[in-house]
DNA sequence: CAAGCAAAAAGTGTCGACATTATTAGAAAT
DNA sequence: ATTTCTAATAATGTCGACACTTTTTGCTTG
């Protein structure tokens, strides 16, 4: 399958992270690293390497003698992830501006095309549509020449939007208003107008993260007799 | 000494970290993990543990089978990283305008008070200056309300900082301007001035940004002979 | 019957050892 | 003497076991 040359640790941390952004291990559940480590058919060592990177992700929050749980994600920490990547989109967004080829802008534009083509196809809501998205970010993070920009979304803020994503189900509640944003902001790269390009970028985001917080303020309203721990309801009936 | 019930991997891990932005590590230097496990007194298993949490904070780099290195930081990356701390550091600056209270607002003018003293008592380049200007951001990212800036910073951007300012003996070259572009931010947050504080603080980086840029500019030109591989030059003489 | 204490169970922190892969050292050959 | 191949050495990946800490269980006692 996949190499067999790459470490088990390695292999293991991906399955986990993959793992908790899908739910599989629930926000707020403890982890277990005898039980994980014989699910997985490894040893307890190799598991605890991998656990190790998923802390520092701020996937895992592991306390002393006391073991590891799975970073439970508030609105207002999702809230806290999106400012900070609305100014680093905005930075990704001038500097590609600046920085890159005609070539890539015509990759960027083909992925917009692509994106408008599956939405007419009527599969608006359902479909890949949260991974097109993610595939115009990466796009422009690979052409700003400042790779830390994206190492340091993968360095744990991504996985978290994702795990938002996923587990809340949560896609565009509005797919051609962002289309048409994301035609923008190419037009301004295009012009090589980073200024222009930075605020579209931000507003962008912007947008989405209001969005979301109305979102949620509708859910709350209307199941309003829980507090705000967690934006997920499931763990509620696990011991803490 | 230090707190006997704190696991030895996370020690190890904070003293590792120590010794590569010291540059007790070299950068770009071989980590041997019997030789490293023997010189911590501890066994190779718990070494692997806060090896894993560094690369994961891209203080080393490890290939399968080949072993760890610490990272090597070039002008370039330097410059990345600092353009992603001029968005950060304007984020948290406007939220610290919005959400500080006026006694942390008073802390902060203690704090450059404070650095004015020792700046006038005549150390202004050595001294523990570049302590007192992380001190200022510091106070700053605690009253911004978004503890994930911190975090962020704190996830690898820092220590890479860090590393060129210990490893470089890097202080600012232009203490009292800091100082003064200092006040500025704290006057436009103490105004709740949230768009000029931005402003500010990102000048502020920026500014220097450049002065480490043109200070590179110089040292390049003294000793043209070598290439730019790594900002320092010591580790030259290393096998690769 | 509830509260508190003691013993047992489970879990985490740490270690040493083995297998496999990479590196080095040395001998043979051109 | 340089290169190549091979054997020996070292390093990494992985595992199972032991010590200590936390949690659970069950019993005693008020």
């Amino acid at each position: 399958m996949s190499q067999s040359s790459l470490p088990l640790t390695d292999q293991v941390f991906e399955q986990l992270e993959a793992a908790i952004i899908k739910g599989d291990l629930p926000q707020g559940s403890k982890i277990s690293e005898p039980e994980l480590a014989k699910a997985y058919g490894i040893s307890r060592g190799t598991l605890r390497e991998a656990l190790s990177r998923l802390e520092e992700r701020h996937l895992l929050l592991r306390s002393p003698n006391l073991g590891a749980r799975v970073t439970t994600l508030s609105l207002e920490e999702l809230v806290n992830i999106y400012q900070i990547r609305e100014v680093l989109g905005g930075l990704s967004c001038s500097l590609a501006a600046q920085h890159m080829t005609d070539t890539e802008i015509q990759t960027l534009r083909a992925l917009l095309d692509e994106q408008e083509k599956s939405l007419e196809a009527g599969q608006g809501l359902f479909c890949n549509q949260p991974n097109r998205e993610f595939d115009f970010h990466y796009q422009i993070l690979q052409g700003n020449r400042n790779p830390k920009v994206l190492t340091v979304l993968e360095g744990g803020l991504y996985q978290q939007i994702r795990m938002y994503r996923y587990q809340f189900s949560a896609s565009s509640q509005r797919p051609y208003q962002a289309l048409k944003e994301h035609r923008r902001i190419v037009d301004a790269i295009e012009e090589r107008d980073a200024e222009l390009a930075d605020l579209l970028m931000r507003r962008h985001i912007r947008t989405a993260r209001e969005s979301i917080e109305a979102q949620h303020q509708n859910a709350m309203a209307q199941n309003k007799q829980r507090d705000s721990q967690s934006i997920l309801s499931r763990e509620a009936t696990e011991k803490v």
